[in-house]
DNA sequence: AGATAACTTGAGGACATCCTCAAGTTGCAC
DNA sequence: GTGCAACTTGAGGATGTCCTCAAGTTATCT
């Protein structure tokens, strides 16, 4: 954490004028917004913008980052809570609630993008989480001995397009979807699966491929 | 079906070309691949491809009608199979080989474009059928009770965006959701769900939203 | 207060995609 | 084989987005 040099006053300003815009924008309309959009919500002028954030990448981080670091710590408190299956619910439940409450948010569960090495590193540590969050919930013997890590992302997939579609007009849909997922995901319900699970790398790869 | 008049022979070569074009280009990129390639893949100009489809829908109807068409004739299938179970779970797969065959197709069952009139028609009469399979599937006793017709969307939008990453890496990934998600279709797995249902209007109305 | 480095600005070149249309070409009917 | 309507063509105007940079402005240090 060795600080460069502090940003003059003015730009600090218009740095934090860009960030909360950037949010609003964001979640209002997916990462894939102009950038002159943002400049605009933000009342600077789009030089300042690539002055502050040189890649696409480095803007999407300051405005989310903490949204993720935020969902880390929820997976904390779910590989912590006494029942394990109410820990596991309650992770991708807490997961979807944000996907819905923020587009862009929802985008960055799906896809990966350049340049968001904080980002990308936090979603690496929260994955450990869910290993966690899987192993306990399954030694409870109530999760599905068969689900594996890489499973977890299918209830991001799915819940996406879900989100997306509802969100003008009926936001809570998702939660209908989460529940079949989750009925499908117990032990009582498991029937053979006919393909092998996804490697923690193709399920990078896979991310990496989506809408880029 | 009254024929205007027909094509002079170039005029139907060059749709011809322009079809097949749109069907391998849509099948590799999907449906926002811009109409210049189409064109060029087709070997034929882009004032040509103006001249045979004045709108992007009425090329993809062109060249994507008959799979939808096909996938009616599955549902069909589905609908008088001996065992309703088998008849939902095998159409669902049906569904899902298809959109990973062909992305512009995946695309389809996620939104509605416009002017797309033949395609919508296909997919309202693939809709009732779907009602005719959940019915059976319900009344046999397989599937839960509490799932509804605009629940079949969910499956979909599910595995769209699954197919669509694992496309490059992991082709037949998406069997291994879906069957998670069968799994939480069977009566056995039914726990109380938390939000309604969407009706027929509010699905039509999401697939509209999706990338438009 | 003056000097200077840091910062802001927005016009504009580069690029991609859309769609049109005037000029040229070709199939077809007689 | 002639003539006309049907057809093809691709240059080009319109639009949207990206990113840069030279000129002007402002904070900060002494």
């Amino acid at each position: 954490m060795t600080n460069p040099r502090p940003l003059r006053r003015d730009a600090q300003r218009n740095r934090d004028l860009l960030v909360a815009a950037a949010r609003r924008v964001y979640a209002a309309r997916g990462l894939d917004v102009p950038l002159e959009d943002v400049a605009r919500e933000a009342g600077v002028s789009i030089g300042t913008l690539y002055n502050r954030f040189p890649t696409r990448g480095a803007l999407v981080e300051a405005a989310l980052a903490d949204k993720v670091a935020g969902m880390v710590e929820q997976a904390e408190t779910a590989a912590a809570m006494a029942d394990p299956w109410d820990g596991f619910a309650w992770f991708l439940e807490r997961c979807c609630e944000v996907q819905a409450a923020d587009r862009g948010y929802n985008e960055l569960c799906a896809r990966t993008l350049p340049d968001t090495p904080e980002i990308d590193r936090l979603k690496a540590r929260g994955h450990e989480l869910v290993l966690t969050i899987v192993d306990r919930a399954q030694r409870s013997g109530q999760l599905r001995a068969d689900f594996q890590e890489g499973d977890f992302a299918f209830v991001l997939w799915s819940t996406t397009t879900t989100i997306d579609a509802t969100a003008a007009t009926a936001p809570d849909a998702w939660r209908r979807h989460l529940g079949f997922i989750l009925d499908g995901f117990r032990v009582s319900a498991a029937h053979p699966l006919p393909a092998p699970p996804l490697g923690p790398d193709e399920v990078a790869k896979a991310m990496r491929m989506n809408g880029g």
